[in-house]
Parts: structure tokens; C-alpha cells; sequence
DNA sequence: GATCTATTTCGATACGAATCTAATTAGATG
DNA sequence: CATCTAATTAGATTCGTATCGAAATAGATC
């Protein structure tokens, strides 16, 4: 639906159709001649633009007369450009966590600050989490650098971690915990 | 321009790629498992998004984390989808005279009143006209029919048509004038 | 009904782009 | 510096579709 709404509009001889038809009705041969393709070509073009919407046929005797259908194009590209539409293609839908955490990234990848909200707290710190692997030891000066490249605040940090049970520490090293025991 | 744009989202593979970047960063390999393709097939329509300015990179050691540019997609959306900048497409800039002609068209073609308005008025009118062949003559009852397939008030339009020098009229019979003598 | 006109449908060809495997590059690790 | 990993580039194949000429359709005209 939307797939066949931009590959309709992705091709330079129906953009160039589109923008004769967006300045007012046009007969087949008005058209053919407005782009210099044959008249098949042009029909050709204008079946799938129709398919999908964008331009309206108006019959008067034997001359189609096309139109632009500025309504389909708008509402249409509503639905591409927001983000959350956009996510539904994946079949992945934008959970509350991923969202949190993108908010408070720096185009470099970098967290912007810590999070005073409870709420916003835990997404942050999983992902933080998520940066060290199972199963393996990890000194202190190690945790430090991987939290230091993400934020300069490595105390706080790794307090935290401790705390929600993400991290635990025995006699100088730290290891991650499997997630099921993280605190909620 | 837009059309690299429109080519990179019109494109199934690409489509779900960005869905799946809309939620959050994700590295080549997550990328080629999510949509189960091969890392070079990623790989390619990655620059080809990149290439649009769809996505962002950021490098850390030898993985690529892509990202969704949210900035660029709604500011090339608004770009593609005015009117007057499909128009542009055609080389055709739209000028005043179609833009009123189009808002006074109903979607079967027919004229939704007559222009109060004399700015309006003439090219309105002017579109009329041309609805007449150059060169022939037409008895009034023909001429009737012809403008009652745009409005149902003939008696007006005839008299207007008159008025603006577009129409002449001799014992019975009308013709069209030469657009050079048209009353501006 | 025969003819003329505007458009569409059909069938063939050609061009572009999507995908893969194999090879190469760039960065990290020991 | 040798090795490992993630990604990209190169080269080959396949698939989709843009385009055209020819034929078919639909409406208007005589």
C-alpha cells in the first residue's frame, strides 16, 4: 500500500507527470508530448499512478482527462514520515524503551545526561548494561572505560548498575548479571 | 534530488531497514538478521540510504551503528509533497491563472460558480474559451451546450465570453476570437 | 453501420537495480 | 606483526519494469 504509493511516485517520468499534472488537467497526449514518451508509456504510467492513488481520470468522449489528487498525496505522506509508522513496516513496533533511550543519546552515541526520572532510569541503564557481556570478568579500570564512552559520570554509573542488580562486584572485579534477576 | 530520495524509500528491503532503525541504532550484522538478508545486500542499500541522507553512521572500532535521520525525512517530506514544488518537476511552474482554475474545478470537471471576483473572473473565463475551436462557427444552441457542461448558468457565461472579447457573435452565429484580442 | 480519434492493452526488447558469493579493507586483539 | 571480526567493494546473475510498435477497444462523427 504504501510500498506501491512511493514506488509510484520513484521514477522520473511519472514525477515529471505529476508536476504538469499538478499545475492542472491534461489529456494522454497533452502529456505524452508535455514528457516526449509515446502515448503507451505514458498510459503505462498513469495506470500506476492510479493504482496507487495519486491522480484522479476524469472521461469526456474519448479523452481521459488527469488530474492530480492532492488529498491521497498529503494523507499518504503523513503516514510514510512519522516515525512510529515507519517502525510498523519492520513489523517491529517502537516500544516505550527504546524510545527513552533514543531521547537521550547524542548523535556520536553518547548519553546526553543521567536520568533524574525514576521511569527513564532503568531503559538507560539496561542499555548501558547490555554493553558489557555475559559470562565474563571485567576489572574496575575495565567497567570505568566502557562507561566512560558513554558518559563521563563513570561513578554514577556504575553505582547504579550495582544497584539495580545489573552489574554485581566481588573483590575488585564485576561481572554482568543474566537479566532476569535485574530489579525491575 | 527527491527523486534519490523516492528511490531509496521506495524499495521493500529499505522500507523495512528504516523500520527497524525508526526504533533504534543497529549495527550491519543486527540489520541483515532482522530482515534476513546478506551483510552486503545491507550493506548496499545502507549507502544508498546514506547517500539520500535517510540515515546517519557512527563508527565505533570496526562496527557501524546506523540510525534513522528523522530531521531529513520529514524536511524532504514536506519538500515532496507541496504542490507547487511537484510542479517543479515538470520544468512548469505553476502560474496564478491554473491555480484559480483548479479551485474553482469540481472533480467531474464542471465550474463550482462564477467568480465573483474580477481578478478571477477572466481566467476563469479564458479556460472556457479555449473549450471553442479557432476557426469555426457555432450556432447558439451549440454553444449553450458547450458551456453547460462546465455551469448551468449559460446565460451568463455566454454574455461574460462576449464581454471579455473571447467570443463574437453575428446574426445567430459565434466564433472565437483570437487570444490577442481578449480584454485583459 | 463505416470511419475516425484518443486511449489502452499486448508482446518484445532493453536497461537498471537487487541479491548473492568471493575478495578486500579497516579496526581490534593477542 | 599475525590473526580475528565487521563491514564494504567487486563481479556475476537474476528479476523487475520502462519503453516502444502493433493491435485492440471505446467513443464520436458522418
Amino acid at each position: 500500500m504504501v510500498l506501491q504509493f512511493l514506488k509510484a511516485l520513484a521514477h522520473e517520468s511519472r514525477l515529471r507527470l505529476l508536476g504538469l499534472l499538478a499545475a492542472r488537467e491534461h489529456s494522454v497526449q497533452e502529456l505524452a508530448t508535455g514528457v516526449a514518451l509515446k502515448e503507451p508509456t505514458v498510459s503505462h504510467h498513469l495506470a500506476m499512478l492510479r493504482e496507487a492513488g495519486l491522480v484522479t481520470l476524469r472521461q469526456d468522449g474519448n479523452t481521459h482527462w488527469y488530474g492530480l489528487n492532492q488529498k491521497a498525496l498529503s494523507r499518504l505522506s503523513r503516514a510514510v514520515f512519522a516515525r512510529d509508522q515507519l517502525a510498523a513496516f519492520a513489523g517491529a513496533e517502537i516500544n516505550e524503551e527504546d524510545r527513552i533511550v533514543r531521547n537521550y543519546l547524542t548523535p556520536e552515541g553518547r548519553l546526553k545526561a543521567f536520568p533524574a526520572t525514576l521511569k527513564k532510569r532503568r531503559p538507560i541503564l539496561a542499555w548501558l548494561a547490555k554493553q558489557f557481556e555475559e559470562g565474563r570478568d571485567y576489572p574496575e579500570s575495565e567497567v570505568n572505560e566502557l562507561i566512560e564512552r558513554r558518559h563521563h559520570d563513570r561513578e554514577t554509573f556504575r553505582r547504579e548498575l550495582i544497584g539495580h542488580r545489573m552489574l554485581a562486584r566481588k573483590s575488585g572485579v564485576y561481572w554482568r548479571l543474566p537479566e532476569s534477576e535485574w530489579i525491575r
